[in-house]
DNA sequence: TATTGACCTCAACTTTACTTGAGGTTCTAC
DNA sequence: GTAGAACCTCAAGTAAAGTTGAGGTCAATA
């Protein structure tokens, strides 16, 4: 409250020449609501620094770093996997286009696997879901097979089922 | 599994000779743990009868339904739609190819839905997350566009963000 | 200056899909 | 006829990803 400011919102017209950032203002731009944020804080997904008042500021960084949240998520990867990946950013310094195509290479052999994974799915499916098979340990589509199956506990049947 | 031995026990041969299963039976059959199947039950996924001891039985059916319960969610199907589609199958008789059919197609669409999803996500990954762009409301990783989307909240940036 | 909206923390609640455990009953085998 | 495996119910716990609410502070403005 002692502070001297001369002209009318100079603070905020200050912090927003500089490029900071309140959490409303992330959680607008970012289309992400306010509690959100702070549970992404809270898991180590992005950062702050504090006003002396206690509040958050953000640099024009965290809307990258939460569009690429966003966009991980919406290909199934779940916060834990994103927080890893985030965390291979440097520091210091804004991450360049070289970081973070080296974050997107993982994720895609990740959604390569996924994509190839729903499509020998949806091909099985019409064939398996309805020709008796599906209870049966020959049928493929209980069966994956082809690949070391990463969903760990493979097919045990020994006898047939129905 | 031990040779089939012929008088084990009169009661349970008789069971299975009418094709009626136990929980933990189906459980191993299915590959699927009893407590779970329990759980399929409360949620109406599966069904069983009791024995005048107040165990469950379970016709063989049932290990198609758990089967196609495993496939569905491995595909991304919540329990919830998944119980809606099983409703869809007949009450009494034991459900015919035309029956699953049915019901797998509405899945065969979803299934594209999501290959699509997921194929145009890929191909953006790689431009755009190190482009700079995606921060920005021009950017087709953020802006699905080209379809209704289905995720609700379009994107509303009105200026660019970094 | 006073108000009001934005922000703060922390705890508790929500949903989905189960698992675990306690306490008790039933089956099956020897 | 009894041990022990398998089963039963019901309550509580777990994990992920947040949301909601209470109680209190900060900051922009009339």
């Amino acid at each position: 409250m002692s502070g001297t400011n001369k002209k009318k919102t100079v603070a905020s017209f200050d912090r927003k020449g500089r490029g900071e950032m309140t959490v409303g203002e992330v959680a607008e731009r970012s289309d992400v609501a306010v509690s959100a944020l702070h549970f992404y804080e809270s898991k180590g997904l992005i950062s702050s620094w504090r006003t002396s008042g206690n509040q958050r500021r953000y640099s024009r960084d965290v809307l990258r770093r939460v569009a690429i949240i966003k966009v991980a998520q919406s290909t199934g990867i779940p916060l834990a996997e994103i927080r890893q990946a985030l965390a291979t950013l440097p520091d210091g310094r804004t991450p360049t286009a070289k970081d973070w195509a080296k974050l997107s290479a993982g994720w895609r052999e990740d959604l390569d696997q996924r994509i190839r994974q729903l499509t020998q799915l949806r091909d099985r499916l019409e064939g398996c879901i309805g020709c008796g098979c599906l209870s049966m340990q020959s049928c493929p589509l209980r069966n994956p097979g082809d690949r070391a199956a990463e969903q760990g506990g493979g097919a045990h049947y020994l006898e047939s089922d129905i």
